[in-house]
Order: C-alpha cells, then structure tokens, then sequence
DNA sequence: TTATTTCCTTGACTTTTATTAAGAAGGTAC
DNA sequence: GTACCTTCTTAATAAAAGTCAAGGAAATAA
C-alpha cells in the first residue's frame, strides 16, 4: 500500500482544511474502526499502528486478507456505494487513524480531478492484492503458501531470521487454514532441512528450497 | 455488472467523439481480447456477447473469476496503474467489444469529474465481487460453492431447472476444482434427493437442502 | 512464588479433494 | 452408416487438509 497519494493532489489550502476536519480515531489492540456488514462511508489516514483487513465466515472462521500500515490511505467500499462493509477494520495493536466522512471529502474531489484520478488507481492497487489471494486459494497448496509468507516476512526482516510476532493462530488466518495445519508444517519444513525453527523464531536454511515450494502450484 | 454508467455522465456531444474514437474489436469463440501478463490499458464496451476474465496458475490450471455481460463495461488494470493484466479477457463466443486507450479517455474523465467518479463506483462492485470468491475459497467446501453456481444458474433461468451450456470442465474452473469432482458431486446431489440430472440438465427437488449446501461453511 | 491462561506441539483419525485410468455416451465429419 | 473426437462417468487410489484431544511450554497475573 502506497502512501497518502490522493492527498499529494489537492492544494495546500485544501490539505490545511481537511486536516481541519479530520475526526481522530484513538484504537487499543483489537478495537475495531468498522463492522462488517455495516455502512461505513469513510476514508481513512492511519497515522500511527496498524490495522487488520479481515473477512468472518458464517461459522465463524476469520481470514485475514491484508493490512493497513502507518502512513496508508484506506477508502472503505461504503464511501463509493453505501453498501454494507465486506470486512472489518481492526486495530493490530494501538493505533491512530484520522477518518474523514464521505460528506466532506467528495465534494473536494469533484473540484480537485487530479486529486480523485489517485482513488482508481489504489483501488487498482488493493484489487491487485485481491488477486493474489485469489490465485493462493485456488491454485496453491497451504504449504506454499506457508513457504511465501515466510519468504515475505524473511524480507520484510532483512536477516535470514526472524522473530514472529504473529500467533500460529493468527498465522492461519492469514493463510485460511488452521494452527495444527501451520505447526505441522514449519516442522515438516525443518526435518526436511529448509528451516530452522524454535517457539517463535524461524531461520531460513535452504532459501532455493523454500522458494521452489513457494512456486510450485 | 452495471452497464455503460460511466459514459452516462458525460454530456451528448463528448458521447459522439467517444464513439467515434472507439475502436471496434469482433471477437471469435475462444479469441483473446487481452493476455494476462501484458501491459493494456483500456477500457471496453461489450456490445455483445460475453467475455471470461480467467487467471492461469504457472502449472496451467485456469480459474474463471467473472464473465463480462452484454452491455457491461471494463476498465483494465493497466489503464490505471500501466502494469501487466493480472489475468485475462477471451470472448465466450462470438462478441463484439468498444474499445478506448487510456489517452483518449483520460483527458475526458479529468474534465468531467461526475463521470470520473463513477469509476471508483464500479472498481468497488468488482472489489465486492472479488471478496465474494475469496470468502467462497478460503470457507466454503467445493460442495458448497458447487450449490450455489447451480443456485446462481436457477435462479438466471428463472425455472426450477436448465440446461447447463458450460462443459463439467468449465464449470470446474469457475469452482477452481476438476471436472471429476463436479461430475461426482451432481451425482451425488441426485442420490441424496437435491437434484435430478441427466447428461445436460440439471433440475431442482430440494431447494432447502441446496440452500443449506450452499451457506454451510 | 504459585496459579492461571495462552500458546504450542503431537498423534490419531476423519473428511475432503485430487489424480489416474478406463470405458461409455453423445456429437460431428466423412 | 462408420470413424473420430469430445465430453461425461465411475472406480480405485493417493494426497492434502481438517478436526479432536491431550499434554507441555511459556507468559502473565495474583
């Protein structure tokens, strides 16, 4: 998610009201800025923490698609189309986010074309997103889609270790399966020599390895 | 899929120059209109016939993720961002397609902000699309998303049965599974009392039942 | 410290889904 | 009609994933 682009359009004086009318959202851990299946038409800054995008199933399964991190620009579905929410909002520790309702917002993009032009093209950004998530479910085993969270998180480190910070639960919802499923496999991953694992660190052994299990669909 | 709502927001005369300037494409059954992994950035107009939006896995498997409908319009990632397609477009028999490249269109939408803002309004529905096949993916069982294409296609035909048109196999992209499995399922729809099926028609004797199907996750 | 809670780990088992292979049924071209 | 091709059907088998249950390890609260 790239930063607060659309906001980089409109002129000074504009920024300088809309700072004005921003409400600010203080969120403890786990709080939640919206409900699925609500009506929510705003637009968000997040200025501080982080958020979970997360969908909850009928039986009460959670998957959680992506997150919002500090300094992204978040434009909930209800702003476009008054519709209920698709999934919920919620605080990944404590987080500030300024949120501006549809009221005040859309008539300045009316005004401000370059300003709005931005708002197609991150949603083109998320909707990408939303198509490797399609393409993980439909074609990928949960092992590789172990192998590329690992990978991603490998990355995000900078070492060829790191110290999760996420639960194996949390974990499974990222990846739409469940603990057991994710324990079992980061084992099966060391007895076969691509990682290194402790409670709560990982370490990469055989990079080549984990990512050819990535791949492989 | 809405129709051609954007280009209702410009005024007639814009219409007529957008009509002269759109490029005609006729389509064959099977004919690609955009590859996956290209860089295209346009926005079409389905005068007639239908389109698949499919994604392919690097092992060759394909997963259908929408149709575009006579009348619908579709604006191209790339036309946003100038990236590659993330999947593709092939016409569904024959089909006749309205085609604007970005340079055309963009100065438009920049001076008439009321037909900009109905592009947002549409990646949203396709955003919502899109977190239906995830939620469907990620929670339900191929038996369930099985119940509810049969539902879909019912409740389309408006009879309580039809003749299906897609083969086992096209059905099976759209579940993202393989045409075995959709083809032991029906049967076992039959035995448990939900369906009567032959060869090529598929009709209801247990709504409930397939309700029930469809929403256990 | 001890008690309590959360999280991790593992095994046994079940269910779901995929794969392979073979043959039958229907359609199409000649 | 016959030959050919696509599609459907079914069985056998294997692989993947989910579930349940129990116990251990670590963290946290009292």
């Amino acid at each position: 998610m790239s930063g607060k682009d659309v906001f980089k359009q409109f002129p000074p004086d504009v920024l300088v009201q809309l700072a004005d009318y921003a409400l600010l959202r203080k969120l403890t851990s786990g709080e939640y800025l919206c409900h699925q299946g609500k009506v929510w038409p705003y637009a968000v800054y997040l200025a501080g923490g982080h958020l979970n995008w997360s969908m909850v199933s009928s039986g009460g399964k959670e998957h959680q698609l992506f997150k919002v991190k500090t300094g992204d620009v978040f434009w909930a579905h209800s702003f476009f189309d008054d519709q209920p929410m698709p999934a919920s909002l919620s605080a990944d520790g404590p987080a500030l986010a300024h949120i501006w309702p549809k009221d005040i917002v859309l008539p300045l993009l009316m005004k401000y074309p370059q300003a709005m032009w931005d708002i197609p093209k991150k949603l083109t950004a998320t909707m990408r997103d939303a198509r490797e998530i399609i393409y993980r479910l439909a074609f990928q085993p949960v092992a590789s889609r172990l192998a590329g969270f690992i990978l991603d998180n490998l990355e995000l480190s900078g070492h060829d270790s790191f110290e999760r910070e996420m639960t194996l639960e949390e974990i499974a919802t990222v990846l739409a399966t469940s603990a057991e499923v994710v324990c079992r496999l980061l084992y099966q991953f060391q007895t076969d020599g691509i990682l290194k694992i402790t409670r709560t660190q990982i370490s990469l052994e055989d990079q080549a390895a984990l990512q050819k299990l990535k791949s492989l669909s």
